[in-house]
RNA sequence: UACCCCGUGGUGUAAUGGUAACACAGGAGAUUUUGGAUCUCUUAUUCAAGGUUCGAAUCCUUGCGGGGUAGCCA
């Protein structure tokens, strides 16, 4: 066991158990190999990021006697891409993960998966039925009536061989035959009673081109697969749970197999205000409900990459929820208390007004500039300082101005004092309006002996710091203030068997802003994580940014201990 | 109303027959040129009933509750 293996052995979950007592007994010579096999049909989630982090995190728990295969699981060419192909690398790379040389394809082994279909027919074991779709439903039975057998089923072996070979010539369409295990018509588990393990598909294959018209199932494939690359131990979800008996049957049936993998099942992640399937996911791209796959409010990977979260934020994320066969519902602050973290630590400080208040300084000279010098990151002295131009006109965050204050607010109020941050102290003397009575600009007057934290003298204590701008030198920065997707906790539990989950959308999961921002700020590479002092942290689009014309999104909001009562 | 899996603070997990603990969230305070961060304190927990045992969250039984399963999808 390596050393961060034995440092997290004092509590285990479930999974890491069993693989530590087969190391322990010595199976499969101690090494742990273990596989994550997305089928290339769309874009990783979150979900898979779980999933990720355990299978790629048991490799590195274990090294040197270990490997992660990467396999796509492409037996449906009538639904896989190799665009989907990339993005999935993409991202296990993106999350810190290598899987090296063991990059494998299932449709590799179609000639091998063809061989062992071939054997189990010899054995008895495999028969090719013509029954229609329907007819096979039919005969399967339901959950409380066991199933019939098909008519077919007691077909000689050579009579299935000479059959299944003409079904991989091409001789029959789509539907007309198939070739299915013989198991058991009247188990209490339905995927016993005959699963089909081959269909005919007259479909072009994103790798295997036209070699192929048969195709194998998940089911005959995948512990196929596993055994073939030496899988030791197949990680997946929970719906897997009854596939399971199948699993084992198929290791078990077939002769020459160069592994003996077995299957566990763990929870899938449920986090709260998001969706999570596949088919809604694709629902919000197609109904234009966000702005494709990487859209920042996506729980996909690629979206939030895009919203600024971090590998670093996720993998802790993963490793804090822990793994077990219960169905949980994660909330998603846990995420956002893990990117928070992270950025905390890296993110360099920036002052950014993102809803502009005009704040003139009556008696500070006109035309003069001059120039505060503030640290990049508090939390890092290493990330050093810059200078932030300060003049007569400012910007500060409406947010921080109220002309008739609540209970507990301590920033600016008219006749009140607070500090702006770095430079000094200033106190709101007049409030201009326009005709309309909005506020279009704030007359104050500073204190020039307060500048370098120096508390004002003879007056009441200054409670509040904010962050300001310098008008003139400010940028115009695009941002956009992305928020939570939806407004209930489980949208698609809210909206139930044939009601509709897009009823939940938040209406205010994007608002786009033209912020005031220092101009540091327009020197941002894009990908870049900012904290704007105050507010939240923000990451450079890396699609929409120009050099030297950033555009920011809200990774997520500081934690405010300041929220306005009702 | 068949079979399988799962029930521990609000949420997620730990305790593997021997003091029910940790993180997030909530609350209070200290500190702070971010109402951030940091630090301290704090609220709150074994689905129920029986049984086994000196001792049960843990083992057994029953009940209740939740999830899953009837694709030629994965």
């Amino acid at each position: 066991m390596s050393e961060t293996a034995l440092a997290a052995s004092a509590s285990l979950d479930f999974i890491r158990e069993m693989i530590a007592a087969d190391v322990a007994a010595g199976r499969n010579g101690g090494q742990v190999i273990t596989r994550f096999p997305p089928e290339p049909n769309g874009y990783l989630h979150i979900g898979h990021a779980k999933s990720i982090c355990l299978n790629f995190g048991l490799s590195q728990e274990y090294a040197p006697n270990s490997r992660c295969h990467l396999r796509f699981d492409d037996t449906n060419p009538t639904k896989e891409e190799v665009e989907y192909v990339e993005s999935i690398m993409e991202d296990v790379k993106w999350l810190g993960f290598d899987w090296g040389n063991n990059l494998f394809y299932a449709s590799d082994y179609f000639e091998k998966l063809y061989g062992f279909a071939v054997q189990l027919i010899e054995k008895g074991l495999a028969y090719v039925d013509d029954q229609t779709p329907e007819q096979i439903r039919e005969t399967r039975g339901t959950l409380t009536a066991p199933g019939t057998a098909s008519p077919f089923r007691d077909r000689s072996a050579a009579e299935n061989k000479e059959l299944f070979a003409r079904m991989r010539a091409g001789e029959f369409k789509n539907g007309e035959k198939v070739l299915r295990a013989k198991i058991d018509m009247a188990s209490p588990n339905m995927n016993l009673r005959d699963p089909v393990i081959y269909r005919i598909m007259q479909a072009h294959h994103h790798r295997t081109g036209d070699a192929w018209c048969i195709y194998p199932m998940y089911d005959y494939a995948h512990p196929l697969s596993d055994a073939l690359e030496g899988i030791t131990h197949s990680l997946c979800t929970l719906e897997f749970e009854h596939h399971r008996p199948l699993y084992e049957w198929l290791i078990n049936s077939v002769d020459g197999l160069p592994g003996a993998p077995y299957q566990r099942e763990f929870a899938r992640l449920n986090l709260t205000y998001t969706v999570m399937s596949k088919r809604k996911l694709l629902r919000l791209v197609k109904d234009g409900l966000v702005h494709g796959w990487d859209d920042p409010r996506m729980p996909t990977i690629s979206g939030i990459r895009r919203r600024g979260y971090t590998p670093a934020a996720i993998r802790a994320f993963c490793k804090a929820i822990g793994l077990t066969k219960y169905p949980s519902l994660t909330e998603l602050n846990l995420l956002e208390h893990h990117v928070r973290e992270d950025l905390n630590k890296h993110a360099l400080r920036v002052y950014a007004v993102l809803k502009p208040i005009k704040v003139v300084l009556t008696n500070y000279p006109e035309g003069q500039v001059e120039h505060v010098e503030v640290p990049n990151n508090p939390e890092n002295e290493a990330d050093g300082k810059r200078q932030v131009p300060l003049s007569r006109e400012l910007y500060i965050d409406a947010a921080d101005f109220m002309e008739t204050p609540v209970q507990g607010f301590h920033r600016l109020v008219p006749g009140g004092e607070v500090r702006l941050k770095y430079a000094f102290c200033i106190i709101c003397q007049e409030v201009i309006k326009d005709a309309q009575g909005n506020i279009v600009e704030l007359r104050c007057t500073y204190d020039d002996a307060t500048r370098h934290g120096v508390k004002p003298v003879g007056r009441a204590k200054v409670k509040g710091t904010i962050h300001w701008v310098s008008a003139a030198q400010a940028a115009d920065i695009e941002v956009r203030l992305y928020d939570k997707l939806f407004t209930v906790e489980q949208p698609d539990e809210q909206a139930g068997e044939d009601g509709d989950f897009t009823q939940f959308l938040n209406p205010g999961s994007l608002e786009t802003v033209t912020a005031k921002i220092e101009p540091s700020i327009l020197s941002a590479k894009p990908g870049s994580h900012y904290q704007f002092e105050r507010v939240g942290y923000f990451f450079a689009d890396p699609k929409d940014s120009q050099l030297g014309q950033p555009i920011f999104n809200r990774t997520v909001q500081l934690k405010d201990g300041f929220v306005l009562k009702k």
